[in-house]
DNA sequence: TCTATTGTGTACCGATCGGTACCAAATGAT
DNA sequence: ATCATTTGGTACCGATCGGTACACAATAGA
């Protein structure tokens, strides 16, 4: 039962999946599936073409990995910046403040790979429907905050989907408008209009 | 000065410039522009290679005719749905049910190309930046909606635009929510959660 | 009818795409 | 030392990509 691996036969791997794997988030962020080629992917990575093979299928393959990946990290992200906004409608604001903190960064420039993907290829990408997969584990993540602004209510009250419905909603936007080259003063109007919503909470 | 044009020298076209552009954005919005091959483009038009690159050039040269041409249409739309939508708040109302009559089409299902394509082509395609010209032409056109909603505001005021920023970036999310694949409900959903901050208006 | 001009359509181009065959290199097991 | 097994790296595959050369067809003007 120990966590010891045995050290498999044959050569052993010269690079780490996991950071090979998170090298490769940041170039899919960065261009997008479609306009990422092996090519791409090899310089990037640092990874000859039949290794990257071996070890993750495929070019889909990999970026449905990726993809697994990110969206995990992300949700991560989500929940920590959650728990360090605190409870309550100031909770929201600080959220927000946090995400805004976020969308300055240089990888905030490049929007959500979750979204650019929904976007690019629905339905292309095996069984995965990634686009359902996301909405859903947003809602899930943010209901979790705004839950925080009515203490009394049951967990089905339908203000508090109505309010998770229109933060998710917004976010998607945001995310949009981040990736499209908009100023940090574009973004930071986008975020005062959910304060100015927030504050009638 | 008059509108009628000279018939020009040479063979005439077989082919109506209109109809293929019109023809080919909706492959293009329901394709991505990267999904969508040269060979794709001669079947959906029914012209030849040579006769598309004499027209409109290569394929982002058409691609940008064909985005501008779109951006158009849609402002234009928007337009339609809110004089069609009538003043004040109910107005904001009656225009968020036009806009969810429009999701709920078929080709609502396909989101809207403008942002696809800021996603996936973020300054690829020549020097036009349509991700900015998008989100000033949206905010512009929905500030005519808002500015009725506070008849003796000034047009700077803040509250107005505050409103038309949430706005914006809800219709942007909207957007994404709609081309991944999401349920009649789901967009409803969305939808609701507007209607619900705009009866605090 | 003859020429200039423009569009059509076949057949093709080099480049790049995603993917792989093959062999040398490196390890564990015996 | 030898073998089995796995990886690294070169060199290559067929397919498809966006784009075009060129001959032929169709029109206007003379």
């Amino acid at each position: 039962m120990g966590v010891q691996e045995r050290t498999p036969a044959g050569r052993p791997r010269s690079f780490d999946e996991e950071s090979v794997l998170a090298e490769l988030t940041a170039l899919f962020w960065r261009q997008g599936y479609g306009q990422t080629s092996m090519s791409d992917i090899v310089a990037a990575s640092g990874v000859h073409k039949p290794s990257l093979y071996r070890a993750f299928g495929g070019k889909d393959e990999l970026f449905t990995t990726v993809l697994r990946r990110y969206l995990r990290e992300r949700m991560e992200m989500f929940t920590r910046l959650i728990a360090e906004a605190g409870p309550g409608v100031d909770g929201v604001h600080r959220f927000l403040d946090l995400v805004g903190v976020d969308a300055a960064s240089e990888r905030g420039r490049d929007g959500c790979l979750m979204v650019m993907s929904s976007n690019e290829l629905r339905g292309t990408l095996g069984d995965y429907d990634f686009g359902a997969d996301y909405r859903r584990q947003m809602h899930e993540v943010l209901g979790t905050l705004v839950r925080r602004t009515l203490p009394g209510a049951p967990d089905d009250d339908v203000v508090l989907r109505l309010r998770t419905d229109l933060l998710t909603t917004h976010l998607l936007g945001l995310h949009v408008v981040m990736r499209s080259g908009a100023s940090s003063e574009e973004i930071g109007r986008c975020l005062a209009a959910m304060h100015h919503v927030v504050d009638t909470w």
